[in-house]
RNA sequence: GGGCAAGUGGCGGAAUUGGUAUACGCGCUGGUCUUAGAAACCAGUGCCGCAAGGCUUAAGAGUUCGAGUCUCUUCUUGCCCA
C-alpha cells in the first residue's frame, strides 16, 4: 500500500491556498462568515469544528463560481487578558497579540480559505477608533443615554453585566452571585427598536425556528393595562401595571418595589431601612425573584378597590417587585400568580378564586394560572380569559381608571465595564457639569500602557495624566469616561468592519458594504442566540436609520447554529479531573490511570470544558494524523447541528481512509492501459455519477455526514471496480471529478491527488450530470402492507410490468396466489402493495 | 412551573414528500498473511428461531393499504425561559 506524509503535503498547500484566494470576480457574491474568535491562547475543538463547516461553504460556493468574501478575525478585548497579565507580568496588549499568533499559525495549519489580507483585531487602535466614532454618531442620534440604575454587579470581576450576561442569577464568565447596586451607566437604547427587532424575525427565513424563538421570547412583547388605585387618607394614587387585569376581581393587596416613590413616606424608617438592604442582595433577574423567599414590609396604608365598592386593600412593599419593569408597583391576586400565592400564604391575605377550570376544588394548593372562565367577579362573570382582559381594559379606560400599555420585556443595553482593556467610552464631563462626546478629530481615544493592574478597581480611574483632559471648545478641564465598552459592542459590527478593513477615513466604505452586505451564511454556537446576534441586528438597524447610504436593515441573511464538540470526563478516586490523555482504557471497558493504574470513574459526555479537564488538544491531534483527518471526522460522525462526541478511534479510522483514498489515486496514476468492456463501462460512470449527484446535494443541504457517508460507499464501489475492465482514462477522468468533490471536505489531499492526476482546472466543481445516472432502482413487493420482496427493476417502470415479473420470479408470487386480490396500491418507483381478502 | 428539541443495534448515527428500517463508520467474530503481534485484505454481524418464519425505531393507543416519520397519552434526556 502507498503511504502519504499528510504533514508534508499539507505545508506545501497551505503555502499555496494563502496566495488563492476565493475570489471569482464575475461570479455572484456570496459573504461567508464564522464567528470569530476570542484568542485564550490556543484554538480549541469548537473553533476546529466552526471553521471546518464554514470551510466546506466558503469552498463550495468558489468552485461554484461564487465570488467569496472569507474573513477572520480576533474578538480580542475582554477580561482574560487583565486576569493573564496580573498572573505572569505581561501586558493585556502583549498576553494578546501573542496569544493572536499562535492562533492563525493554528487556524492556518487546518487549511482554511481565508483571506488573511482582511484581518482584524478589536483591541486594535484602528479598529475601536471607528467604534468611538459610531458610538458618537449613535450619541447625536439620540440611541445612548446615561442612566442611574440598579445594576448587575459581578462582585469577581468587580464590573457591571448586562442582563443578558447574567445567567441563573451569576456572571456568565465568573460565576458568581449577582448582587445589585446603584450606578451611573452609559445605555444603548435597543428598545427604541423593540418593536423591528421583533417584527423583522419574520425576515429571516434562513434562521433557525428556535433561534428567533428565544429572540422573540428575550424581546417579550406583552399586552397589558395601567391602573390607578387611590390610596386612602393621601392624596396619591398608585399606579399599577399588569398583563392579567381579567383578574382584578381577585386582588387582595398591592405590592410595590422598594425603590417606588412611596418609598420617600419611610425614608425615616428603620425598620424599612433594613428591609430595603435585604432586598439589594436579591439579583435582579426574574428567575432570582422567583426563587427567592417572598418578602414584604407592611405599609400599613389601603387603597380602594377600583370595582369593589368599600373593598379597601393592604399595600406593601416587596422583593419581588422591580421598579424597571413596568411601573415599579403591581396588585396581588393569589390565586392565580404563585408569587402573589407564596406571599398570600406568608402575610396571611386574602386568597379568592377568579378563574375556573371546571372542577371545584375547594382549597388551593398552589396558584391556577391555566384556562378558564371568569368567576366572582360581577360583569366579567362567564367569560374566557382574553374575551374578559378585553372587556376589563374597555370598562378601565371608559372609566378612566388607567389604560391599555404594551410592554416589553427587553431592557436598554447597559455597555459601561469598569475595565482596563475594552475600548475606551469617547465621552468627557466637563467642569460646568455637562457631559460632551469628544470631536471626532481627537480619536482614536488611545489605552494608556502604563498601567498597573496590580491593585484593584479600574487602572484608567487612577490614571491622572491620561484621565484628565481638557475641552478644547470651550477651553474647560475636563475628565474622561473611565469605564469602557462592553465587549460585545466590539463584535456588535465586526462583520462591517470585513468589508473594507483598510477603509480609514471612516467605519466602513458604504459602497462595499451595500456589495457584500448581508452576510449570506453566518455560522457559529447556539450560546450566542441571544446576545450577540440581538445586538448585532440592533447595531445594524441602528446604522441603517441615520447613515442614508447604507441600506442594510438585517445583518445576517442565513444563520447556521452548530453543535458542541462533547467528550467523557474523568475523575480519579479522589475527586480530581483528569484529561483523557491522563487515562487509559482496558479491555474490559474500564479506566484506569496510567500513571498508578488506579481505576477512574467516567462521566457522561458532556461539552468539552476546561474546568472539566474533558478536552482534546486539536494541535496534538493535527500533529498525529494531519489536518485532513482532524477535518473529516469532525465533520462525519454528527450531523452539523448536534452535538458531536469527540472519538479518538474516530479520527483514526478517518486517517486510515484518507490513506486508502491516496492509495486509489496513486494506484490510478501509475496503471498501465488495460482492456476495456463497454458495459461495466457504462455502468461505473452512471454510478459515480449517481454518487456526484448525491453528494452534491448533500452538501447544499449542510448534511456534511451524510457527504461522508456516501464519500466512503463511493471509494468501497471504486476499489471493487478497479478489478474491472473499465478504461483507466474513463477511471481517472471520473476520480478526478470525486476528488474535487473532497476538496471542500479535505482540501490538501484532494489538491494534492488533483495535481496527481493532472487535472487542469482543479478549481472548477464537476458538471453534474443528472441524466446519465443508475437508471434500475430497488423495488418494494408488499402485501397487505407486508414488504415480502425487493425487486431490481428500470425506472418508471409501469404496474403491468412489475406484475409479470412478480408471476415471474418474484417471493411474492406464493402469497398472492393463495388469496384473492380485493385491491392494488402503485406508487411509481417506490411500491406495490396487494391488499388481499381475508380468510 | 412553561416553551422547544430529541429518544433508532454493543456505540456514533442513515432513512427526500407517509412507501426497502438499521446506509456509512466504530466495535466485535471468523479467516488469509505472519514466529508472534501490529498493519493490510476477505467474510460475517438488529433480536428470537435448526429452518420456514416471526419480532423490532423509549412505552402505549390512534389515523392509514402502509407509520421511525402524522395525532393523542405516558416516560426519559437535553436546551432555553422562569
Amino acid at each position: 500500500m502507498e503511504r502519504i506524509s499528510f504533514q508534508a503535503i499539507e505545508e506545501k498547500w497551505q503555502i499555496k491556498f494563502a496566495k488563492e484566494k476565493l475570489y471569482n470576480k464575475n461570479g455572484k457574491k456570496f459573504y461567508c462568515l464564522e464567528m470569530f474568535p476570542y484568542p485564550s491562547g490556543k484554538i480549541h475543538m469548537g473553533h476546529v469544528r466552526n471553521y471546518t463547516i464554514g470551510d466546506v461553504v466558503a469552498r463550495y460556493k468558489f468552485l461554484n463560481g461564487f465570488n467569496v468574501l472569507h474573513p477572520m478575525g480576533w474578538d480580542s478585548f475582554g477580561l482574560p487578558a487583565e486576569n493573564a497579565s496580573k498572573l505572569n507580568n505581561l501586558h493585556p496588549k502583549e498576553w494578546t497579540n501573542k496569544n493572536i499568533k499562535i492562533m492563525r499559525d493554528q487556524l492556518k495549519m487546518l487549511g482554511l480559505s481565508i483571506d488573511w489580507d482582511l484581518e482584524i483585531s478589536t483591541c486594535d487602535e484602528q479598529y475601536y477608533k471607528h467604534q468611538q466614532e459610531l458610538f458618537i454618531d449613535f450619541y447625536n442620534q439620540g440611541f445612548v443615554s446615561r442612566k442611574e440604575t440598579y445594576v448587575n454587579w459581578d462582585p469577581v470581576e468587580k464590573t457591571v453585566l448586562a442582563n443578558e450576561q447574567v445567567i441563573n442569577g451569576k456572571g456568565w464568565r465568573s460565576n458568581a452571585v449577582v448582587e445589585r447596586k446603584k450606578l451611573s451607566q452609559w445605555f444603548f437604547n435597543i428598545t427604541k427598536f423593540s418593536e423591528d427587532l421583533l417584527n423583522d424575525l419574520k425576515l429571516l427565513n434562513g434562521w433557525p425556528e428556535k433561534v428567533k424563538l428565544m429572540q422573540k421570547n428575550w424581546i417579550g412583547k406583552s399586552y397589558g393595562c395601567e391602573i390607578n388605585f387611590q390610596i386612602d387618607e393621601k392624596k396619591e394614587k398608585l399606579n399599577v401595571f399588569t398583563t392579567r387585569p381579567d383578574t382584578i376581581f381577585g386582588a387582595t393587596f398591592l405590592a410595590i418595589s422598594t425603590d417606588h416613590p412611596l418609598n420617600e413616606f419611610f425614608s425615616d424608617n428603620k425598620e424599612f431601612s433594613k428591609f430595603k438592604k435585604e432586598c439589594d442582595k436579591t439579583g435582579t433577574t426574574e428567575e432570582a425573584l422567583a426563587n427567592a423567599e417572598k418578602l414584604g414590609f407592611d405599609t400599613k396604608l389601603f387603597a380602594q378597590h377600583p370595582f369593589i365598592k368599600d373593598k379597601k386593600i393592604p399595600i406593601f412593599f416587596a422583593n419581588f417587585v422591580l421598579m424597571d419593569y413596568g411601573t415599579g408597583a403591581i396588585f396581588g391576586c393569589p390565586a392565580h400568580d404563585q408569587r402573589d400565592f407564596d406571599f398570600a400564604k406568608k402575610y396571611n391575605l386574602e386568597i379568592i378564586k377568579v378563574v375556573s377550570n371546571g372542577k371545584d376544588n375547594k382549597t388551593l394548593n398552589e396558584a391556577y394560572s391555566g384556562d378558564g372562565k371568569i368567576i366572582n367577579s360581577e360583569f366579567l362573570d362567564g367569560l374566557a380569559i382574553t374575551e374578559a382582559k378585553k372587556k376589563i381594559i374597555d370598562v378601565i379606560e371608559e372609566k378612566k381608571l388607567g389604560e391599555k400599555k404594551t410592554l416589553f420585556r427587553l431592557k436598554d443595553w447597559g455597555i459601561s465595564r469598569q475595565r482596563y482593556w475594552g475600548c475606551p467610552i469617547p465621552m468627557i464631563y466637563l467642569e460646568d457639569g455637562s457631559v460632551v462626546p469628544v470631536e471626532k478629530s481627537e480619536l482614536p481615544i488611545k489605552l494608556p500602557e502604563d498601567i498597573d493592574l496590580k491593585t484593584s478597581g479600574n487602572p484608567l480611574d487612577k490614571h491622572p495624566s491620561w484621565k484628565n483632559t481638557v475641552h478644547k471648545a470651550s477651553g474647560q478641564k475636563a475628565t474622561r469616561e473611565t469605564d469602557t465598552l462592553d465587549t460585545f459592542v466590539d463584535s456588535s459590527w465586526y462583520f462591517l468592519r470585513f468589508c473594507s478593513p483598510k477603509h480609514s477615513r471612516s467605519p466602513f466604505d458604504e459602497e462595499k458594504i451595500n456589495y457584500w452586505m448581508p452576510v449570506d451564511q453566518y455560522i457559529g454556537g447556539i450560546e450566542h442566540a441571544i446576545l450577540h446576534l440581538l445586538y448585532s441586528r440592533f447595531f445594524t438597524k441602528g446604522l441603517d436609520k441615520y447613515n442614508k447610504k447604507l441600506n442594510i436593515s438585517e445583518p445576517f441573511k442565513n444563520l447556521f447554529t452548530q453543535g458542541m464538540v462533547c467528550h467523557e470526563s474523568y475523575k480519579d478516586k479522589n475527586g480530581e479531573w483528569l484529561y483523557p490523555s491522563e487515562v487509559e482504557k482496558l479491555k474490559d471497558n474500564t479506566y484506569v490511570k496510567i500513571h498508578d493504574k488506579s481505576k477512574v470513574i467516567v462521566g457522561l459526555p458532556e461539552s468539552m470544558s476546561k474546568s472539566k479537564k474533558n478536552t482534546i488538544d486539536p494541535q496534538v491531534m493535527i500533529d498525529r494524523y494531519g489536518a485532513d483527518s482532524v477535518r473529516w471526522f469532525i465533520l462525519s460522525d454528527s450531523p452539523p447541528d448536534k452535538d458531536i462526541q469527540w472519538s479518538d478511534v474516530g479520527v483514526a479510522a478517518a486517517h486510515k481512509f484518507l490513506q486508502k483514498v491516496w492509495n486509489l489515486n496513486f494506484t490510478l496514476s501509475t496503471k498501465k492501459q488495460n482492456f476495456s468492456d463497454k458495459n461495466p463501462e457504462s455502468e461505473f460512470i452512471k454510478t459515480v455519477n449517481t454518487f456526484i449527484e448525491k453528494i452534491d446535494n448533500s452538501i447544499q443541504q449542510f448534511r456534511f455526514n451524510v457527504s461522508i457517508a456516501l464519500f466512503y460507499e463511493l471509494f468501497n464501489f471504486l476499489n471493487q471496480n478497479l478489478k474491472l475492465k473499465i478504461d483507466n482514462k474513463i477511471f481517472k477522468n471520473k476520480l478526478i471529478d470525486i476528488m474535487k468533490l473532497m476538496v471542500p471536505f479535505t482540501p490538501h489531499l484532494a489538491r494534492e491527488c488533483l495535481e496527481l492526476l493532472k487535472c487542469e482546472n482543479p478549481n472548477k466543481w464537476p458538471i453534474i450530470d443528472k441524466t446519465n445516472v443508475k437508471n434500475t432502482i430497488n423495488f418494494a413487493v408488499q402485501v397487505n402492507g407486508k414488504t415480502r420482496d425487493i425487486i431490481v427493476v428500470n425506472k418508471d417502470t409501469n404496474e403491468k410490468e412489475i406484475l409479470e415479473l412478480i408471476l415471474k420470479k418474484s417471493k411474492a408470487k406464493k402469497y398472492i396466489e393463495k388469496q384473492k386480490i380485493i385491491k392494488t396500491i402503485f406508487v411509481k418507483n417506490k411500491i406495490l402493495n396487494y391488499i388481499l381478502k381475508k380468510q
